[in-house]
DNA sequence: CTGTTAGCGCTTTCAT
DNA sequence: ATGAAAGCGCTAACAG
């Protein structure tokens, strides 16, 4: 039975204290160069790794984040996690990918327990958790540095790392106007986001400035999902002022829309323009590819690990795609960043 | 500054040793119920979630387990977590969810270094690293458990769970035979993943049992992705002896298929059926929907959870869809369950 | 700049 | 059936 490789192994190897292979492990200040080099070479030839157990309980970091995300869309669960781990590797902090279900009555219990059981030293919400005023107020009470993802309510409140919905919705009706549409239908998203608010606004926006008058028969409810997408598009295609062009508020409903049109044997693009939302890989996996918005999901994981870790300079010195935006709490006096790229336009695939 | 809830907070509301209160956590014998019940009642009081940091430092155990997965196929990892997940909740233990890339050389250097970091009570391997030998030789070397999920190579070598994908592949065919069609094009999956020789294992038994001819131009390399389904689409449809259906090894690639029948004016199913494999969310998306082959993805997950806390009886106790069989590893003798229910035919869907 | 000492919150071992 | 003491591997607070 071979025991652990522990910090007093390198110590030894080394020839130093513990103390000093300590304070090389966490990059303190005041260790002779040499001395350092000694102890990293001991550390790369025993190829120690520290206990996190160890550590937090000592210590009163645990090197260990948490990301806690709904079981919906696999898709956008995957590029947050890529996004938020590839930052947390950077910062040798482990992620901690927490699968929740927003509607169990259990919710408050279960994360409570995560941060007693693990000691994380901060979170990650993803939508729809990151608008849940049970899960802010508890985390507000336990001090636990948290934040949030694409939330709906009250950016400024809290730390958050969003996109500018708004915008990218008016981009994309523009975009159909330009093409010469004029009756557009619109299908909003789940009710539980708040960027389905965002989405439809930016698209009465670009309605408006465009002078094509809005018509509420062409906007209807959806959820996100596949199915709701398909009865939006039965619905809209039997309104009697029949749309050309479905702008669907993700790619999982515009999916519905084109399952739809083909059935109906509507052809796409020529009688029918369907455009999506989110860039997922499906707008590219169905037939025709759906003209959508790319939404940075990857990288708002990763600005919000960077926001996490309080290195909000780092968004700065990064290019971030469309209209990424970090906001710091309102306890911290300079805490606006947002960044802008060229590459806005609605994405338009052939 | 409130500090944390300790085992000494509850020892002392219950009126016993912390040492009592560990043996209740721990659920060890030679507790009196009554005093069993007073020490619950204050862990509930109190809403106390033990350290596990302090658990596993102390203790043999660290209440957790890594699943290790590969960046690529959200769908696949996704419903892999949920069912892992599922059984680690029901057995109080973390899953600490961690992607690799395979294909990096520091994958065993990140490996080791999770398990010496977080002392994990073992590990997840889901393809394509359950086949990767470097990782399993230095799992072996650590005699850390793990359980591998869908291993092309040496099932019986290890402990893992998998599907029967030869039958399932036959199923498939044998359905496409019946519908009629005698020149059946094959797409093959990524040759990393050892279920794609089992696939076109199961396509040719399906064509020798019923008398088709084999014929080598109708099967065609493949990377389960869409780009490689578009290829081999574009390939097999101006192949001489035209196929009219195409059997893809996954879902994205079907959707290639598809895709590429749409743009030649192909219509599916009419002119050219075509199948997928593995039920993702994908195959209800695309229009036509797939006929595919669900893939008890989730059960996988959950069933690898189960093997790895030895509680290989549990599988028993429960109908688990599909082909899917759990082995454990030659070090313990009586390994071999195989489980199977009745909807094992592929699914078609309208 | 470096070392010593005292814990962190639990489980282990050994008493009783 | 329960408790007391020791210690897991590290960091914090001091010394020097």
């Amino acid at each position: 039975m071979t025991s652990r490789t522990t910090i007093s192994d390198v110590a030894r190897a080394a020839g130093v204290s513990i103390k000093t292979v300590s304070r090389v492990l966490n990059k303190e200040r005041y260790v002779r160069p040499d001395t350092r080099e000694k102890v990293e070479a001991a550390v790369a030839a025993l190829s120690f790794s520290p206990s996190l157990a160890a550590r937090s309980l000592a210590g009163k970091r645990s090197f260990q984040i948490a990301l806690i995300h709904d079981t919906h869309s696999p898709y956008y669960i995957h590029a947050i996690q890529e996004g938020v781990w590839a930052r947390c590797r950077e910062a040798g902090v482990r992620m901690l990918a927490q699968p929740v279900d927003i509607a169990a009555p259990t919710l408050i219990a279960e994360i409570a327990g995560l941060i007693d059981e693990t000691h994380v030293d901060g979170i990650i919400l993803s939508p729809p958790i990151s608008d849940s005023l049970l899960v802010l107020h508890e985390l507000e009470r336990r001090r636990i540095p948290f934040v949030r993802i694409s939330p709906g309510t009250n950016h400024t409140l809290t730390s958050s790392v969003f996109m500018d919905d708004v915008q990218a919705a008016d981009d994309m009706t523009t975009h159909l106007i330009d093409l010469g549409h004029r009756v557009i239908g619109f299908i909003q998203g789940h009710p539980n986001h708040m960027a389905s608010e965002q989405r439809l606004f930016g698209y009465r926006r670009a309605l408006d400035r465009a002078g094509v008058p809005y018509e509420p028969g062409l906007v209807h409810a959806g959820a996100f999902d596949f199915a709701s997408g398909v009865a939006a598009a039965h619905s809209l295609l039997s309104y009697p002022h029949r749309p050309t062009a479905i702008f669907a508020s993700n790619d999982d409903m515009a999916a519905g829309v084109l399952a739809v049109a083909h059935g109906k044997g509507i052809a796409v693009p020529r009688e029918l323009s369907v455009a999506g939302f989110d860039d997922t890989p499906l707008a590219q996996l169905v037939w025709p590819p759906l003209t959508t918005i790319r939404q940075p999901t990857r990288e708002l994981g990763w600005a919000a690990a960077a926001l996490l870790f309080e290195k909000r300079d780092e968004l700065e010195h990064r290019s971030l795609p469309h209209e990424l935006v970090a906001r710091a709490s309102t306890a911290n006096p300079t805490q606006t960043s947002a960044l802008r790229d060229l590459t806005t336009k609605p994405v338009s695939r052939k």
